[in-house]
DNA sequence: GTTACTTTTGGTAAAAATTACTATAATTTA
DNA sequence: TAAATTATAGTAATTTTTACCAAAAGTAAC
């Protein structure tokens, strides 16, 4: 009973969103395909594991290699295995994706400019039809996406040290929609859970009454962990 | 800027919960290990995924030839990738580990007595040192168990098609622990929810009024996918 | 300086949900 | 027939959520 063993290609694949919260936009990191299969389609951007590196060693690389930023958060999402494949030299093999996870704040967010391929930031409204299964896996990280919004402190991540509630309301409208909370009642309850430290200090930004600036305290969060920030 | 990759090992390590809900223990299914490394040290059943065969396929197989059990539902937890290591012959390899989790009723799942290693149910509250990071994998799987519950019909999976509200209490109770809910509140909470069908018949368990028996109607159930069942 | 407009802030009242109990119903057993 | 046991069906107090509203603090136009 002695069964073959697959041969394997381990790839990482990431899901990378920023976003845009003055403006209300919402992108994920797309890279245009140059070689088969699959020639010119858009494709999360992803690369094959090597042997000196781990899987999120190589899933930081290929964030890196794309965009300048510092110390990204990575997350680990699903792995996927594609089916058995030959590649230019006849070689049988499987292909397995482990996908990865990021948020970004789109200013911060510069586009490496290599001389190969084509990166793009591609507004979630407007997608175009994806390589491989990596429709399915974009689909799974927006999923991701907006739980980890609901139950971690993943948007202080992608704000500034200082911001004003309305920051952080526009923020989880981008991401969530419209919808999910009234803005006077979204300020009550997050000003409630006690995370939030007032500064002093207020910010002036032309028209209206200038707003307090907030800092969110680590700390004070700890304990609330796994349970909802707001409710959608 | 040809990099070498590396050569894998791909396993799939299974977390298998069984419920037993009448006498209040959860189990979760261990092996023995035979050969070195760790060896006679209690593992997560696993094994090297095969040519033929995909991730799931091969979780699948790893816990039909543990247990007799018709349809069991499984669910991709985590990939791990271990460290470089090398096998018998000196060749060097990582090991890559996809963990799945499963949810069984303890009473159908009869451990199968094949000639080569042991399996044991261990209850949750008493588990011995485990082999590679395989204590890390189960507490993973514990933490989704403790999600699934709250969000998904899993209980009814393990549940027989008719059962009384307080059968789905015990149930809750045995994985959550006691303190979770009242029973009384519990049982509104779920009532007012409209997805548990009353039967119409009754049970006679001997002293005491005889209970309602229920069933669960996954279309009413479908709608309220994504919210809570009950507080924790 | 006064008025209009904008945005932030800090509420409130009604509705809904949760919590901690209690009472009653339908059984079996002594 | 009474006592014990378990299931069921509440209820009142509290808390949370929801849908609003009004005042405060600024800018801009006249």
């Amino acid at each position: 009973m002695l069964k073959e063993l697959a041969e394997y290609r381990v790839g990482v694949d990431n899901v990378i969103f920023s976003v845009d919260a003055q403006l209300n936009r919402l992108f994920v990191l797309l890279f245009q395909r140059e070689n088969t299969p699959y020639q010119g389609y858009w494709s999360l951007p992803g690369t094959l594991v090597r042997k000196d590196e781990s899987l999120e060693g190589a899933a930081q690389r290929i964030l890196l290699e794309k965009i300048t930023v510092n110390n990204p958060y990575l997350e680990q999402l699903y792995t996927f295995s594609g089916s058995e494949k030959k590649n230019s030299k006849g070689q049988i093999f499987t292909y397995l994706s482990i996908s990865y996870f990021a948020l970004l704040r789109y200013e911060d967010a510069q586009l490496v400019n290599k001389p190969f391929g084509t990166a793009t930031w591609y507004n979630l409204q407007d997608l175009p039809e994806l390589a491989f299964e990596h429709r399915k896996i974009l689909d799974y990280g927006y999923q991701r996406l907006r739980n980890k919004l609901e139950y971690s402190p993943i948007a202080f991540d992608v704000l500034p040290e200082l911001f004003t509630l309305n920051d952080l309301y526009q923020l989880y409208c981008t991401i969530l929609g419209e919808n999910f909370s009234d803005y006077s009642n979204f300020r009550s309850r997050l000003l409630k859970m006690g995370f939030l430290n007032d500064t002093g200090s207020k910010i002036y930004r032309g028209i209206g009454r200038p707003a307090k600036l907030y800092r969110f305290d680590a700390e004070a969060f700890a304990p609330l962990k796994d349970h909802p920030l707001v409710f959608i």
